[in-house]
DNA sequence: ACGCCTTGTTACCCTTTTGTGACAAAGCCA
DNA sequence: TGGCTTTGTCACAAAAGGGTAACAAGGCGT
């Protein structure tokens, strides 16, 4: 297993120590800095593979530096993670259209973080995950990005095909319109829950002509589920 | 196996030897030198498979030597791995044509270092691999610089061979802009990714002609793939 | 030096995708 | 059944993503 650049950017030194050393111990090579100069510099010595971010700093904000990455070609496919203190509302970390690929609220659990990274990597494509689900006669293949019911392809938009991927590897589990948000959108972006229902319209108008509609189930008052049984 | 010679060009004595012995442990035939003058006599005499090249140098600096060498036939075609100290931005030495094959940024893990001349090795065809690959009707001959349908010859632009070539050695898997920049054109150019679509037209257009062109395929928001099947 | 080929870049256009509001339909409970 | 809440569905507009042609610069051979 491969070990990844994790770009630390904190004022506060005992986080940011103690970010390290939780870091370390769970086998990443963190890399510090206290602000976004000096992040800056980091940067352009070497690409981290995540980026851990304070989203207030001194000088240029955290949430300002994310947004300016977020428009360079060169770092706009590193992963952010953003660090908020309680009582820095969520909203607002929502609503803003940073680009953060995740954040996490201080205190956090180390556990948490560690998770959090580990999934925003995966969901980044720099851990592998697993190249083919299948799932009775459903098969999805991340590596071709293909999805196919027996040996019929399905023409799915990229949306879709990420729905499909989170059902098919989280089956028989009932999750909120919220939850899916997270999950498949990513818990920084902000939209309607109720788009959620438009996507699952979608991707049942597509399961119909396999007559497999019935895969996504309607869970009133709690979401949906993806299920092979009724 | 055949065992390479690579020179090394490295001031720092301490990271000299350490390369020195890292590269003799993975099999290598290591050859040093301590600025560009020396190196220069060292090719005067032999030229090595492969040059692990020092960015920063006393007198004239890689770079520059680089530089100098991509001009000349001789030496054109002997791959060069930049060594990047921390703080030299990655960006100049993307941008900075310089005609280096990759770039490693010290410090470096040695199985990163081994793993990069490896790949380099093998794209400069300097590790055989394989001299002819075949894909269906389609059929690619690394030694002759042939590709062909059936019994017709394609004829495509150098750029074209080696973006097939990638292709038909890493079929029916779906690749960013990105992966194929870094696979085809190597990690140490900078080009737009969207030069990358006009490639996949020049290519579909070739294949075209007899009616083919579905062997490239776009994932919308992913990139590419190469495949028999639709 | 000249012309041809290759290659990277850009601008423009078209298509697909996607988020949203509005309204109908369905479900739930008293 | 009636009224309220929760979903389903549709149409629309904006945005994103790609396809393509045209252009310019560089390289190469003659």
């Amino acid at each position: 297993m491969s070990s990844f650049n994790i770009l630390i950017v904190e004022d506060e030194d005992a986080i940011r120590g103690m970010l390290m050393m939780v870091l370390e111990q769970a086998g990443f090579m963190p890399i510090a800095a206290a602000d976004a100069e000096e992040a800056q510099k980091i940067l352009d010595d070497k690409l981290p593979d995540l980026i851990l971010l304070d989203w207030m700093l001194p000088g240029i904000s955290g949430a300002e530096w994310a947004r300016r990455l977020k428009k360079e070609p060169i770092y706009r496919d590193i992963p952010i993670i953003l660090l908020t203190a309680r009582g820095e509302e969520e909203d607002k970390v929502r609503g803003l259209e940073i680009g953060a690929d995740d954040y996490v609220s201080k205190p956090f659990s180390p556990k948490e973080l560690i998770a959090r990274i580990r999934a925003v990597l995966r969901r980044s494509g720099k851990i592998p995950g697993q190249a083919q689900i299948t799932l009775g006669d459903l098969m999805l293949d991340t590596e071709q990005h293909r999805l196919s019911i027996g040996d019929k392809q399905l023409e799915v938009s990229p949306t879709e095909f990420r729905l499909m991927h989170f059902f098919m590897t989280h089956p028989d589990k009932v999750y909120s319109r919220t939850q899916l948000l997270d999950q498949v959108w990513g818990r920084s972006v902000y939209i309607e829950e109720r788009t959620i229902d438009v996507h699952i319209r979608r991707l049942r108008k597509i399961l119909e002509e396999y007559g497999r509609e019935d895969l996504v189930q309607t869970v009133r008052g709690f979401g949906y589920r993806f299920s092979l049984v009724d």
